[in-house]
DNA sequence: CCTTTCATGTAACCTGTTACATGATTGG
DNA sequence: CCAATCATGTAACAGGTTACATGAAAGG
């Protein structure tokens, strides 16, 4: 499981608790999970199982207790070959291209206004992204190949966005031109 | 539920079976499924029992009968609500990009060449696609309005491993260019 | 003889989400 | 007084996958 290997990365980097893990994933642009509980505790629960990584309880002062977890030599030679395996297609779920495809029924008018707001949306979301990008550092103390690496993961994040972007302005305009000759096409209107 | 609206959105062209369902959903660019049986046999009971559908079976000679589900004005109705909702954002999983994230322990040549089996598996995946886009068309007798969205959809589709590719390509040069930077900061190897 | 096509359906499993549950402490 | 932070955990559900199960007919 991909969220597995991405604990024990995170811990290969130093000893993390369940609530540590939590944040970093919520906050993280370049590991994309919610961070919901049922995940990241039930995961290290299995890690432990497993002999990957140890786990040390510290009692605080007017504080709940945490449990550290911290990465052995079998957690980190199960990360390194994780790593190394062959890599995998990427997926893309794009619930709008399904909606678009089963506009027959709509006026153009109705498309216009579909493609305009998710336009808007894209367009918020990549600002937000590109704000939260430039406000945290992912790779604190890290080497600089890595702080590389991390930004091009990022990128590759951000980019995604702006293509998607680029694309519905374009399906917009083109089909904005081509209105006029669906209207001669069929000399009458839709609906 | 997107598949019961994408089952929906088919049926709103004509009449079709669970198993013809099956059939383009596994064939179609657009439509992202992978036509297993349980999705599609369970969805067609729900269409049902809400009333979206009507089942009407039909006997053959030598063959098993079929269940061939129509649209009703309900399920039309609902389609077209559904169709006008507020788009939501795409979602990118990228396993690759979760195992370069935790490639410190890797040596610059192990890296370069996770980058190298990734390019190969994108410019593969993106060739065949483009192959299967040639050869099939999606929207027989649909409009060219329908015409021209899908082919917009399937362009979606297409360029994002296209852009991937180029994602790829251009992070393996820049690190094929830092590499010396990097030997020389450290002044040594690393493993 | 074996595989594919036709056609329906079920079972087991994996990954992920939100919401619920508990409970002390700190800060506005 | 209410909300947020700390910290752990559970339950219910949604969406998806592969594999199993059955069985006739056609084609190489």
């Amino acid at each position: 499981m991909a969220i597995e290997h991405a604990i024990l990365g995170l811990l290969s980097w130093r000893p993390l608790s369940g609530y540590d893990l939590k944040k970093k994933f919520a906050d993280s642009l370049a590991l994309p999970w919610s961070g919901n509980n049922n995940q990241i505790y039930n995961s290290l629960v299995r890690l432990h199982e497993d002999g990957l990584v140890t786990q040390e309880i510290q009692y605080q002062e007017n504080l709940p207790a945490r449990k550290v977890y911290t990465i052995t030599d079998k957690g980190r030679a199960d990360l390194r070959q994780w790593v190394l395996t062959t890599p995998e297609l990427p997926e893309l779920h794009s619930p709008f291209l399904i909606q678009l495809a089963f506009t027959g029924v709509l006026t153009d008018e109705e498309i216009d206004g579909l493609l305009a707001k998710y336009e808007d949306e894209i367009d918020l979301e990549l600002r937000m992204q590109q704000e939260k990008a430039r406000r945290v550092s992912e790779t604190p103390d890290r080497s600089p190949r890595e702080a590389f690496l991390w930004k091009k993961i990022v990128e590759n994040r951000l980019d995604s966005y702006q293509h998607e972007l680029d694309w519905v302005l374009q399906v917009g305009a083109e089909f904005q031109g081509l209105k006029k000759d669906w209207e001669v096409g069929k000399h009458g209107n839709n609906g």
